[in-house]
RNA sequence: GCCUCAGUAGCUCAGUUGGAUAGAGCAACCGCCUUCUAAGCGGUAGGUCGGGGGUUCGAACCCCUCCUGGGGUACCA
C-alpha cells in the first residue's frame, strides 16, 4: 500500500520546510512563519513534476517578494538521497522540482510486488461501511435508474473497500405497507378478471397498471385456478402479494448478478414491523418528546428538528421561515405505520443495532426531499445523522438513440426494462457508462455502446489491454520473458513518454482514493482513459520487440506493469480486460 | 414561491478544492501501416468557462446578483 505520489508530495514538503527552518536559522527569514502552501502536480512538464505555492503563500508573512524567498530556500536545499533531481524558480515564485531515476524505479516496483493489490490506500482503514442501493420497489420491474444505481453503488463499494473500508453492500425490500396493499389489489383484480371475464370485475384506480401484474395473474391462477375466489379477503390478498414477491424479488437478483451486483444481504422491511422494531421506534422518538397527535395520526416534528439544525448552523429565522418546514406523518389515522416511520427504524437499524461508522445510500434525485428528514430523524434518535448517514443522489438516466430520446423498448413495445437493456447492450458498455458522475444528469447513447470501435471509449481501453497481452505473448515466444524489477536498469528509460506513462501508473492509487473521497467512482472511468492514452502513445514512440537487450527489458517491464494496473482498474469498475480482440 | 443539481469547444464531459498559455474523447480537416494488434498515433481548426459585479499577487473554481434547464416540494413509497 505504497503511494508514490504521496511519497513525493511528502517529500517536497519535508525538503520545503527544511530550507526554510535552515534559512530562519541563519535570520535572513523571519521564523515561525506557517503558509498554506499546496503541493501540486503543474499541468506542463515544463514546470517541473511537482510544484510548491509555499514561498508565495507565506511572502506576505515574512514582507519578502516571493521570488526572494524562492531564492533564499533553493540556495540551502539539499536534494541528494531525495526522489528528486534539481529545483527551480519560476514565475510569480513557484518552487519546480524535476523527479529522478529513483522515483520512477521505485514506482514500478511497488506494482511489482503490490500485484493485484496495487492501487489499495489506507484512507479509511477500521471503518465500517454500509453502501445501501437500488432498492427497487418489489412490485414491478426494475428500470434504469435502478440499472445506474445498481453500478454505481457497486463500484462504489469497491473503492471504498479499495481504500481500507470494511464494506457491507445491502438492498433494502420494501415489502410492506401501502404499496404492497396496491400491489394485492391489483393482483386480485386481475386474477378475478381472469376467472370472471375482463368487464365483471373493475381494476382499482390507483393500481399498477402494468402488464407484469397481468402476467403475474395468470401465473398465479394456472397453479391456483379458482381456489382463491371464494376465500377471505385477507387471506387472499396475503396469498396474492406473497406470491408476487417471491416472484419478483429472485428476478431482481438474476437481473442484478448479470451486471455482475451482489449484495451481502436483502433487508426486508417486514421483518421490522414483525419484530416490533418499528413501533419500539416510534415509541422512542414520543419518549423523546419529539412526536404528538393530530387528526388521529402521530406526527413527527421535523420542522421543529430541522429548524433548531439550521440555527445552529448559523441560519436566521427569517431564512428558515423561508423553507416552509412541514411536520411528518408516522402512524397514520388507520393505524399502520408509513413508509417514513419504517425508514427510520430500517435507519436505527444500521447505526444502533449494527454498528456502522458510515451509511451511505444511493438514491434517485426524486428522493430528494427526503434527505434532511431522514437526516433529522437520526439526529432525534441521537443517532448522528448528519455525520454518519450519507445520501448519493443521482439524476436521472435519459436513454437516447441516433439523437432520439428512447422510452420504449424496440422489441416489446413496453418500457425498456433491466433485462432489455442487458439484451441489447453487453455488460461491459452497461458498466463503463452506468459509472458516471452521480449528480450529474447522464444520456446513455444506446447505438454508441454497442459500438465496437473508437468511438466506444470501453473498448479504447481493453484494445490497451489487449495490445499488451499479445505483446508479452509474442516476446515470450521469443524467450523474452517478463523481467523482474530488479534485473533490469531502468535508467535506460528516457523518452518523455516513457516517464509519462510512470506517472500515470503511479497516478491510479491517487484516483482511487478521491474515487472514495467524493463518492464518485468516475474517477476511474477517466483514469483508463488516460491510462491507455499514456500507453498507446509510449507503444507509438517506443519499439520493444528487436531493440537491444536492455533497453528491450525496460519497456517490457513498463508494459507488463501498465497491463496490471488496466487490469486492476478495470476489474474494479466490474469490466472485463480481455487478452485478445 | 422555496429547496436542490447543473450551465466550460459543434456533441459528451475533465479541470487535482484559488495557480502558470482552460484540457481530453467524439465529430471536421490533413498526415502515419513490407517492422510488437491502425479497435492505434501525430497534426490543424474549434472558447466572452451562462451574464454582470466583488474578494487578491492570481478566479472556470470563493462571495453577491441576475438568466436558462433538470428534479423535488403527499396521512405515496
Amino acid at each position: 500500500m505504497i503511494h508514490m505520489i504521496q511519497k513525493a508530495k511528502e517529500q517536497v514538503q519535508t525538503l520545503t520546510d527544511a530550507a526554510y527552518q535552515k534559512t530562519a536559522e541563519e535570520g535572513l527569514l523571519p521564523a515561525g512563519v506557517t503558509a498554506k502552501a499546496t503541493i501540486e502536480i503543474p499541468k506542463d512538464v515544463a514546470n517541473g513534476d511537482y510544484t510548491t505555492t509555499f514561498c508565495l503563500a507565506a511572502a506576505k508573512a515574512m514582507r519578502k517578494n516571493p521570488r526572494e524567498v524562492a531564492k533564499l530556500l533553493t540556495e540551502r536545499m539539499d536534494l541528494s538521497d531525495s526522489y528528486f533531481t534539481s529545483v527551480a524558480i519560476a514565475g510569480p515564485g513557484f518552487l519546480n522540482f524535476r523527479l529522478g531515476d529513483k522515483w520512477y524505479k521505485e514506482t514500478l516496483s511497488v506494482v511489482e510486488t503490490e500485484g493485484a493489490d496495487y492501487g489499495k490506500n489506507d484512507m479509511l482503514q477500521g471503518k465500517k461501511y454500509m453502501v445501501e442501493f437500488v432498492s427497487a420497489n418489489p412490485t414491478g420491474p426494475m428500470h434504469m435508474g435502478n440499472a445506474r444505481g445498481g453500478v454505481l453503488g457497486d463500484t462504489l463499494a469497491q473503492v471504498l473497500s479499495w481504500s481500507g473500508a470494511d464494506v457491507w453492500r445491502e438492498f433494502y425490500v420494501n415489502d410492506a405497507g401501502n404499496q404492497i396493499e396496491k400491489f394485492a389489489k391489483s393482483l386480485e383484480a386481475r386474477y378475478l378478471q381472469i376467472i370472471k371475464g375482463e368487464d365483471a370485475v373493475e381494476f382499482p384506480e390507483d393500481g399498477y397498471h402494468g402488464d407484469d401484474i397481468r402476467e403475474l395473474a395468470q401465473l398465479f391462477y394456472e397453479e391456483n385456478g379458482d381456489k382463491y375466489l371464494n376465500c377471505e379477503e385477507k387471506e387472499r390478498h396475503d396469498t396474492l402479494s406473497s406470491f408476487g414477491l417471491n416472484h419478483n424479488i429472485p428476478k431482481m437478483k438474476t437481473d442484478l448478478a448479470r451486471y455482475g451486483i451482489r449484495y451481502d444481504r436483502w433487508f426486508f422491511e417486514s421483518s421490522l414491523h414483525e419484530s416490533g422494531f418499528v413501533a419500539d421506534t416510534v415509541n422512542k422518538l414520543t419518549e423523546r418528546g419529539f412526536t404528538y397527535e393530530k387528526d388521529g395520526a402521530l406526527w413527527l416534528r421535523t420542522s421543529q428538528i430541522l429548524a433548531a439544525q439550521l440555527r445552529a448552523a448559523g441560519k436566521t429565522q427569517e431564512d428558515i421561515d423561508k423553507l416552509d418546514l412541514k411536520d411528518d406523518v408516522l402512524r397514520r389515522a388507520n393505524g399502520f405505520y408509513t413508509y417514513f416511520a419504517a425508514d427510520i427504524a430500517y435507519h436505527r437499524n444500521k447505526f444502533e443495532v449494527r454498528g456502522f461508522d458510515k451509511v451511505i445510500n444511493i438514491w434517485g434525485a426524486d428522493h430528494h426531499g427526503h434527505v434532511a428528514r431522514l437526516k433529522g430523524a437520526m439526529d432525534a434518535l441521537g443517532l448522528n445523522g448528519t455525520e454518519k448517514l450519507d445520501i448519493v443522489l443521482m439524476q436521472l438516466v435519459k436513454l437516447v438513440r441516433d439523437g432520439e430520446v428512447v422510452r420504449m423498448s424496440k422489441r416489446t413495445g413496453k418500457a425498456i426494462s433491466l433485462t432489455d437493456l442487458l439484451d441489447e447492450i453487453p455488460v461491459d458498455a452497461c458498466r463503463y457508462f452506468f459509472n458516471a458522475k452521480p449528480e450529474t444528469q447522464m444520456e446513455f447513447d444506446l447505438g454508441l455502446a454497442v459500438r465496437e470501435d473508437s468511438e466506444n471509449p470501453v473498448y479504447y481501453v481493453q484494445y490497451a489491454h489487449a495490445r499488451i497481452c499479445t505483446l508479452l505473448k509474442n516476446l515470450a515466444a521469443e524467450g523474452h520473458a517478463v523481467p523482474k524489477g530488479s534485473e533490469v536498469d531502468l535508467s535506460v528509460l528516457t523518452d518523455d513518454l516513457e516517464k509519462a506513462l510512470i506517472k500515470q501508473i503511479a497516478a491510479y492509487c491517487e484516483e482511487v482514493r478521491l474515487a472514495a473521497r467524493d463518492y464518485d467512482p468516475s474517477h476511474i472511468n477517466r483514469y483508463l482513459i488516460d491510462l491507455a492514452a499514456a500507453f498507446h502513445k509510449f507503444y507509438n514512440a517506443c519499439r520493444i520487440k528487436g531493440e537491444e537487450e536492455k533497453i528491450l527489458s525496460a519497456r517490457l517491464l513498463l508494459a507488463d506493469c501498465t497491463r496490471r494496473v488496466l487490469e486492476n482498474a478495470m476489474k474494479l469498475i466490474g469490466c472485463s480486460a480481455p487478452e485478445k480482440m
